[in-house]
DNA sequence: CTGTTAGCGCCTTCAT
DNA sequence: ATGAAGGCGCTAACAG
């Protein structure tokens, strides 16, 4: 592999030189500047990454952990914000180091700690923050740069993307409410996630808007799994009446929690209404065509690098805490002559 | 950030003997070992990975690119992979470097070469090789470590997993066939990918085998979406007669077909009988589950990664060509009372 | 068993 | 406008 020595020698001038050329650091003659690119050019050198890194102290890559337990990776959702950040990095001339923590071998903040310690990333994506997140304590200790997907639920300091989910919550309860319906179950996420009470205050919160009892039977912890949300159907389905609809927490929920209705005899939309979160590419394609919470999670993904890139650039944050307002997008799981 | 000078002022010694414990790379008293290890401790010291590369000339780190155009990320089947390569990198102590290479803006092989050439990555996975791909033209000139998924058309010689994508249709094919079905449609690949011949000719050979008709109308290339599939279908469906039974490449497409059915008033299954490719988790959980050929995606991602460190150990592979075999899964899309 | 030293490839003052 | 030299943090001869 030729290095900056190689091209020196080639063009007749000294590595500094080349280097000057290379960065645009400082003036060179027109003619040194030709041989030196010349020289670049035949050798096909580019600049090595790593000697750059070391000795600039930045490494321009992105570190970015899923942690194969609160979300299953299998979930369609994160492929879509992995491409926004992807995406955006790529603009940005950062690239991404992709990790996935699993669970049971390693301590999640070790990894973190791996990364962080041995200069391996310039700053990190931290998804879906959790109560007391160990990471974020971590993180803000080593003063470490970093952006999360979701808030904090402490009084904690730190740039963050998230959606309101409060909001979201609400607005399919309305929804549902308007369209007749007054027995509605709750299928929440796992409840170490800050945004499952969010939601849950959502649910809550239209609940006694619309002088509509609380019934805590009617809530279930789903795992964010097509498994968890047939699962939690059932446990729906069992009570006594049951539900006449459903909010669901994640797309991929909704659609096991409709199967199980299936399985059963009953018809989405017809028989209970459902509704999902997230608005997967998939969910307008499914049967019934599932009625859901649009989150912009390719955009959630790209503003992530945003931030995190102009805080590494040095530059001055616009908005260090960025909510995003999802919207109902309707389509025929919950409506009854769908 | 802790240096190793510091550890070696901390515990009195010269940063070579830091060195000798932390790599275990010469004897050191038991004593010295001691305070060495103690002072590690107490700065919270971790070698910096960066300089450890420039000495080294490696980086523990694996590029993995996916490029926009070929197959749309977000279909599940790369998750699958993604979990597969993540978890044995992790395993084998690399790190994984994902880029998405957006196909308008950047020439392909020039992401590759900036890969290669700055040397942020010690080899490449590369997915869904091409008819005359020119990355693997591009990587074996530079000889460059790599392994793909996915055969060459050409007779170049390098590392790869595939799986046996002839016998797979050929599978679906024959229950097909064995159904009762005869005029069956194939809904193929972008003709650019190499296992996009193997299926075809899959398709052909049962066709042969079983002494029915080969004709061009029932065959459409799809473009791997869900929406290409419902496309296809339409297609299909138009055709005078419509065929009784489908064969498709992937089974987010096999999803797009499904619909396409149900919007004519068709049942898959029922009136006409759809396969699949692919078996992501969703198959099993569609309406109607996908009869579907299975190939096992995250155990490729985890071979991929095996034999790419294993070469770049220096070890000899065992097998440098893998060709996985794989099955057939009925469910309910392909069985009229299903 | 431990320390000194020479780079790895590059950037960057400081001279010239 | 160009070059010489030091150093980023670490490893690996080579000495002692």
């Amino acid at each position: 592999m030729a290095t900056i020595k190689d091209v020196a020698k080639l063009a007749g001038v000294s590595i500094a030189t080349v280097s000057y050329v290379i960065n645009n650091t400082k003036p060179v003659s027109p003619e040194t500047r030709r041989r030196v690119l010349e020289a670049i050019a035949k050798l096909d050198y580019h600049p090595n990454v790593i000697a750059r890194s070391l000795q600039g102290r930045r490494t321009n890559t992105i570190g970015f952990v899923i942690s194969s337990q609160v979300r299953r990776l299998s979930d369609p959702f994160y492929l879509e914000l992995i491409s926004g950040i992807a995406d955006e990095a790529a603009n940005q001339g950062f690239h991404i180091l992709f990790s996935i923590c699993p669970a049971e071998t390693l301590e999640e903040v070790e990894l973190y700690r791996e990364l962080v310690k041995t200069g391996r990333v310039d700053g990190l994506i931290i998804p879906d923050t959790r109560l007391n997140d160990p990471r974020l304590t971590f993180l803000l200790e080593e003063d470490f740069p970093f952006v999360t997907f979701g808030r904090s639920d402490k009084e904690k300091d730190f740039p963050y993307v998230d959606v309101d989910g409060f909001t979201g919550i609400y607005l399919a309860m309305e929804h549902l409410i308007s369209s007749g319906h007054s027995r509605i179950a709750f299928i929440g996420m796992p409840s170490e996630l800050v945004c499952a009470g969010h939601r849950l205050n959502g649910y809550k919160a239209a609940l006694s808007e619309y002088n509509l009892p609380f019934d805590q039977n009617l809530v279930v912890e789903g795992d964010l799994t097509q498994q968890g949300g047939y699962r939690a159907m059932r446990e729906l389905l069992a009570l006594e009446p049951p539900p006449d609809a459903v909010v669901v927490c994640s797309d991929l929920m909704a659609f096991g929690a409709i199967n199980a209705l299936r399985e059963q005899g009953l018809k989405a939309g017809k028989d209970i209404a459902v509704v999902g979160f997230d608005d997967i590419p998939m969910a307008a394609h499914f049967n019934p065509p599932l009625t859901t919470i649009h989150q912009p999670i390719y955009e959630i993904g790209s503003r992530l690098i945003k931030m995190l890139t102009t805080i590494l650039n040095g530059d001055e944050l616009e908005e260090k805490h960025i909510i995003l307002e999802p919207s109902l997008v309707v389509r025929q799981s919950s409506i009854s002559n769908g």
